[in-house]
DNA sequence: TGTACATCAGTGAACGCGCGTTCACTGATGTAC
DNA sequence: TGTACATCAGTGAACGCGCGTTCACTGATGTAC
C-alpha cells in the first residue's frame, strides 16, 4: 500500500491524543509531563515532536476535535424552542449543556487549567465561549431586564455545578441522578428569572 | 532594645507575604517563582527559606491570616436573620460573601490554583468550606426539598459570578455596580428557591 | 520484477535551561564576665 | 561600662534536579530505473 507510512503516523498521532486524555484525566493537564503522555501511548519521548510542537499545541488539537464534534452535535439537533418564558425551553438548554460537559469534560478541564497559567488560552477561551453566551443572553432578553449579566450568571452556575457534580463528585450532590440535577438547575433558573 | 532581631525577622516575613500577594495578583500563584517574591520584597533569594519552607507553606500562612480575619469579621457582625423565605435574609448573605471575596480575592484565587495541581490543597479547601456550605444548607432547609444540593448550586453561583465580575472583569457584567450585582444574584436565588 | 537509493516515522540517550534550594560568609545584635 | 565571644538574620553565588527538547541513528517503506 502506497501510504502505509502516513497511516502509521496518523495512528501514532491518534494514540498520543488518546493517551493524553487519559493522563489529563488522571493527573490534570498542568501536572502532566510530555513523557507521561508518550509513556502512556507506548512511544519514545522524541516521537511526540513529530506530531506536536508542545503540550499546548496538542491541547489546541484536542480543542479543534471538540469543536468539530460539538458542531456535529448541534446540527444533529432539531431547531429548539427559544422562549425562556417556558420551563421546557430552559430545561432543553440545561440538558444540552450537561450532555456536552459530560462528553468533553477532560478537554474542558484541561482548557480551564491551561487558561489559568497562560493568558493566550484564557483569551482564546473567552472568545470561543462568547457566541454561546450571546445566544443565551438573547434567550433571556424577553424575560430579564439584564440579559447579558443574567446569561453570565446562569452559565457560570451551570459550569460550576456540573463540575462539582461530575468532576469533584461533591457529596452535597452525590445522591442526584443526572435528570434530578438537570431539574434542580432548571428550577433555579426558571423560577429565578420567571419569578414563578 | 533586646529583641530588635526578632522585630527585623518579623518585618522581613511580613514583607515577603505582602510581596507574594502583589506578585500572585500580577502573575497568578502557579506562575510565581520564589525569586519573584524575594525580588518584589527586595530581599535575597536565600532569605525566603528563613521564613517559609516552600511556596505552599507561605500560602498556608496567608490562608491562616485570612481565616483569622474572617473570624473577626463574622464576630463583628450582629446575629443575622436566617429565614430564607425572606429576600432580605438572602441578600444579607450574598452581600456578606461579596465583601469577603472582594477583601480576600488574591488568597482565594491562589488557593484555587494550588488546589488544581495539589490534591492536599484541594482536600484542605473542601474541608474548610464544608461548614459554610452546611450553614447555607441549613438556611435552605425550610424553603427547598434539596437543601444540600441547592446550597452547593448557590455557592458555586456566587463564587463564579463574583470571580467573573471582580477578577476577569467580564464584559457581560462590566456595567453593574456592586449593589446591582448583589441584587441580581439575590433575585436569582430568592425567586429560584421561593418561586416568587 | 529486481536492485539501489531516498525518504520518513520512530527511537532514546544526551544536552541544557530554569528554578528551587543550599551553604559558607558577612555584619549586626545580644550575652557573659 | 567595656571587651570578647556567640548568635542570628540576611546574602547571593553555586549546585543539582527535573524535564522539555534535540539529534544522530535504525529499520521499514516508498521511488526510480
Amino acid at each position: 500500500m502506497a501510504d502505509s507510512r502516513k497511516a502509521r503516523a496518523a495512528e501514532t498521532e491518534a494514540a498520543l491524543k488518546a493517551a493524553a486524555q487519559r493522563v489529563f484525566d488522571r493527573l490534570g493537564y498542568l501536572n502532566t509531563k510530555i513523557t507521561d503522555i508518550t509513556a502512556e501511548a507506548g512511544r519514545a519521548a522524541g516521537s511526540f515532536y513529530n506530531h506536536f510542537g508542545s503540550k499546548e499545541d496538542l491541547l489546541e488539537s484536542l480543542l479543534a476535535d471538540m469543536l468539530a464534534a460539538s458542531d456535529r452535535e448541534v446540527h444533529a439537533d432539531a431547531a429548539h424552542d427559544d422562549d425562556f418564558a417556558k420551563r421546557a425551553a430552559i430545561r432543553w438548554h440545561v440538558a444540552q449543556y450537561w450532555r456536552f460537559f459530560r462528553a468533553h469534560r477532560t478537554v474542558i478541564l484541561a482548557l480551564d487549567q491551561a487558561a489559568l497559567v497562560d493568558q493566550r488560552f484564557a483569551d482564546r477561551l473567552t472568545t470561543l465561549l462568547e457566541p454561546d453566551l450571546r445566544h443565551l443572553a438573547d434567550h433571556f432578553a424577553g424575560v430579564s431586564d439584564r440579559p447579558a449579566a443574567t446569561a453570565l450568571a446562569v452559565s457560570t452556575l451551570m459550569r460550576q455545578f456540573t463540575h462539582a457534580k461530575l468532576v469533584q463528585q461533591h457529596p452535597a450532590a452525590a445522591d442526584l441522578t443526572d435528570d434530578e440535577a438537570i431539574d434542580l438547575l432548571t428550577d433555579l433558573v426558571d423560577r429565578g428569572v420567571n419569578g414563578r
